[in-house]
RNA sequence: UGACCUAUGGUGUAAUGGCAACACAGCAGAUUUUGAUUCUGUUAUUCUAGGUUCGAGUCCUAGUAGGUCAACCA
C-alpha cells in the first residue's frame, strides 16, 4: 500500500524550509494559558504541533503562557500536562513564559533605550480613545515624547511597585495611524499587584501576550510558531519585536481553529456551563473537554485519528460531529469486548427448559480479535430480553420476536414465542417461549434459518447497574451562528439515566476498559462507579440502520 | 465603509498550470449468530465576471460572500 499522502500547507512550508537548508531541524511548541481545561480544539493544536515535530524529527515544547496572574492556577497546569500525556505526546521541555520575566524586562528596557517604548500615564479609557477605529487613525498619547531617561526611571519605578494597578503602562512607540490596530502603540507591560502561581509576589508588572509570546518563541528557538487564525493581525507585531530586539527569528503561522456541529468550544462559555450547573463539571462526559471525552470513553487513538482526518487549512470550518463518532467507533470496534446488557427488560420463560438447570454458554468477546477469546454466560429457564425485541403486531421486515416467530438468542438457542402474557391494562409482561435444543450455538443441527439475533441475560444471574446515555449538548448545529443566548439551545435530554440488567462478567469491569454492549453501543465504567454501584457511560451508539429507517418504532 | 484572512459535493480535506480525488454523511445491495462490523455499488463539487495561457479549481484584476481586528485577556 503506497500511501502518497498529500501535504497540508504547514508541511509544505516545513519541507521547503528543510530542503533549502533554512533549518536543520524544526522546533514547535504547544502554548496553553493555564486558565482552564483543554478541549477538542486544543487536541487539534496538540496533534498538529507534536505531530509535525514527530514527522520531521524535531522537538515540541510544552510552554505555559502564564503572563496574567489573576486568571491562572497550578491546578490547570496539572490538568493540561495530564491531558497532553493522555493524548499520547511527550514534550521536549516543560517551560513557562514566567521563566522569562527577567529577560522580558530586559527586552523592554532595551526598547526604551532605542526610543521605541514609553511609559504612558493615560487611563485605559484614554488609551482606547487614542487608538482610533479600524477606519480612523489614532492620536498620539501626550506621554509619547518622554525622554529615554525619564521612561527608564518610570519603568523601573513601575517594577519597584511605586504605582497602583492601572496607573501606568509601558507602550511600544510605533505608529498611531497604522492600518493594523495592533501596531498602534500596543501595551507591553501593565501593573498588577497580584500573586502569580509561580513567581509569587516577585513581580507587580506583567508583560502582555504580544510582548511575551514571540520573545518566548525566540528564546526557545522555535522555528514554526503555529497558532489559530485570530492571531493573524498579531503577526506584524510579532515580527516587529523580533526585529527591533534582534533576536532569533521565529515565524508565526496560522490555521483555522476546530469548530464542530452541536458543540461549543469557547472556554468562557464552557466555564459558564460548569458554574451554572448545566453540566456536572469540566469532566462531564457531555463536555468537549479532553477530561470530558476521556471520562466518556473516547480513546486517545481515536482522537488522534480524528485530528488526522479533519486536516489543517486556513478556511473556517464546521466539522460534522459524526466524523468524530466514526473515529471513536472504528477504534472501539477493534478493542472493545462484547457484553450483553438488557436496558428495558421483558421476561421470557422457556417452558420446555428444566427449572433447575443452568448452562454456561461460551460467547465470543470480540469477533474482530485476531486471537478469539470467549467468556461464559449463564443460561436458564427465565431470561430478560429487550422490550423492543418483541412486537405483538410486527411490521414487514421485523426480524425479532413476535407471536409464533423465531429468533436466536445470541450465543444460545433459537426460541419460538408461544404465548404472550399481559396484565390487566393490556401491557405485555411476559413471554412464554419454547427453545429448540438442537439449535445450540456452535452445535446447531436444527437446520433452521433465523434472521433475528437478540441479546439476553439470565434472570437468576443478572446484576443491576446504572447506565448514563448521552446525547449532544446543544440542539443547534452551528453554535457560532446560533441566535440569542447559547444556553437556550441546550438539549434538555443530553443525559438520560437508566437502570439495567448486566451479565455477570461485567461485575468486574474496571475503569479504562471499553465494552460494546451488544446492539446497544459502546460503554465504559464511569469514575463515579463503586464496586457496589456500577455506573456505565455510553461512549457512543452503534450505527443503526433499522432505527434510522424509522422502523424501530418508539 | 479601512486593513487583513478565506472561498472546491451536505461536511471536511486533496489536486502545486494538464482526466476534479479521498474520507465522513446520505442512498442501494451482498455477507453476517450484533439490523454492528466487513464488502460492493451510487448520488453530489471548483462563488461571479473579465483577463493571461494551447490549456485555469490553480495565475492576474474586479466584484460578491463569509471571517478577523479597536481587552491594562490569551
Amino acid at each position: 500500500m503506497t500511501e502518497e499522502k498529500s501535504l497540508n500547507f504547514l508541511e509544505e512550508i516545513i519541507e521547503k524550509d528543510l530542503a533549502t537548508g533554512k533549518y536543520q531541524s524544526i522546533a514547535t511548541r504547544f502554548p496553553p494559558e493555564p486558565n482552564g481545561y483543554l478541549h477538542l480544539g486544543h487536541a487539534k493544536s496538540i496533534c498538529l504541533n507534536f505531530g509535525l515535530a514527530l514527522k520531521y524529527g524535531g522537538k515540541t515544547n510544552l510552554r505555559f503562557d502564564d503572563t496574567n496572574p489573576v486568571t491562572e492556577e497550578t491546578e490547570y497546569v496539572e490538568s493540561i500536562k495530564n491531558d497532553v500525556k493522555w493524548l499520547g505526546f511527550q514534550w521536549s521541555e516543560e517551560l513557562y513564559a514566567s521563566d522569562y520575566f527577567d529577560q522580558l524586562y530586559a527586552f523592554a528596557l532595551n526598547l526604551i533605550q532605542k526610543g521605541l517604548a514609553y511609559v504612558d500615564d493615560s487611563t485605559s479609557e484614554e488609551i482606547a480613545e487614542q487608538k482610533g477605529t479600524p477606519t480612523q487613525p489614532g492620536k498620539n498619547s501626550p506621554y509619547r515624547t518622554r525622554t529615554t531617561d525619564e521612561n527608564t526611571k518610570l519603568f523601573e519605578a513601575m517594577k519597584a511597585g511605586r504605582y497602583r494597578d492601572g496607573e501606568k503602562v509601558l507602550r511600544a512607540k510605533i505608529d498611531m495611524a497604522h492600518p493594523n490596530m495592533h501596531m498602534r502603540d500596543p501595551i507591553l507591560y501593565r501593573i498588577k499587584h497580584a500573586r502569580h502561581h509561580r513567581t509569587g509576589d516577585a513581580w507587580c508588572i506583567y508583560p502582555m501576550y504580544d510582548f511575551a509570546h514571540g520573545q518566548s518563541d525566540a528564546i526557545e528557538q522555535i522555528t514554526h510558531s503555529i497558532c489559530t487564525l485570530e492571531f493573524v493581525p498579531h503577526r506584524e507585531l510579532y515580527d516587529w519585536f523580533i526585529q527591533q530586539l534582534e533576536i532569533y527569528p521565529s515565524k508565526q503561522y496560522e490555521f483555522a481553529r476546530l469548530n464542530m456541529t452541536y458543540t461549543m468550544m469557547s472556554k468562557r462559555k464552557l466555564l459558564q456551563l460548569v458554574n451554572e450547573g448545566h453540566v456536572h463539571g469540566w469532566d462531564d462526559p457531555r463536555m468537549p473537554t479532553l477530561s470530558g471525552v476521556r471520562r466518556r470513553g473516547y480513546t486517545p487513538a481515536a482522537l488522534r485519528d480524528f485530528c488526522e482526518k479533519i486536516g489543517v487549512a486556513k478556511r473556517d470550518n464546521l466539522i460534522d460531529v459524526s466524523l468524530l463518532e466514526f473515529c471513536v467507533r472504528e477504534h472501539l470496534n477493534r478493542i472493545a469486548e462484547r457484553r450483553m446488557v438488557v436496558f428495558d427488560p421483558l421476561k421470557v420463560v422457556i417452558t420446555n427448559y428444566p427449572e433447575d438447570k443452568t448452562e454456561e454458554l461460551p460467547s465470543e468477546n470480540n469477533p474482530e480479535a485476531e486471537i478469539p477469546t470467549t467468556r461464559t454466560m449463564p443460561f436458564g429457564r427465565e431470561l430478560w430480553i429487550e422490550q423492543e425485541d418483541f412486537l405483538e403486531n410486527p411490521p414487514k421486515k421485523y426480524f425479532r420476536l413476535a407471536p409464533g416467530q423465531l429468533v436466536r438468542l445470541k450465543s444460545a438457542y433459537i426460541i419460538r414465542c408461544e404465548e404472550v402474557i399481559k396484565d390487566a391494562a393490556g401491557t405485555v409482561t411476559e413471554l412464554r417461549c419454547s427453545y429448540i435444543p438442537e439449535s445450540k450455538s456452535g452445535h446447531d443441527t436444527s437446520g433452521l434459518q433465523v434472521k433475528g439475533v437478540i441479546h439476553w441475560v439470565s434472570c437468576a444471574h443478572a446484576q443491576r447497574a446504572e447506565v448514563r446515555l448521552y446525547d449532544r449538548l446543544f440542539l443547534q448545529e452551528d453554535m457560532n451562528a446560533a441566535e440569542g443566548d447559547f444556553r437556550q439551545h441546550l438539549n434538555p435530554h443530553s443525559l438520560v439515566t437508566k437502570h439495567v440488567w448486566i451479565e455477570p462478567a461485567l461485575a468486574t469491569a474496571k475503569t479504562g476498559e471499553h465494552f460494546q454492549f451488544l446492539r446497544m453501543g459502546y460503554f465504559c465504567l464511569d469514575t463515579d462507579a463503586t464496586r457496589e454501584k456500577l455506573i456505565f457511560n455510553r461512549t457512543v451508539t452503534l450505527r443503526d440502520m433499522w432505527a434510522k429507517a424509522g422502523k424501530g418504532g418508539n
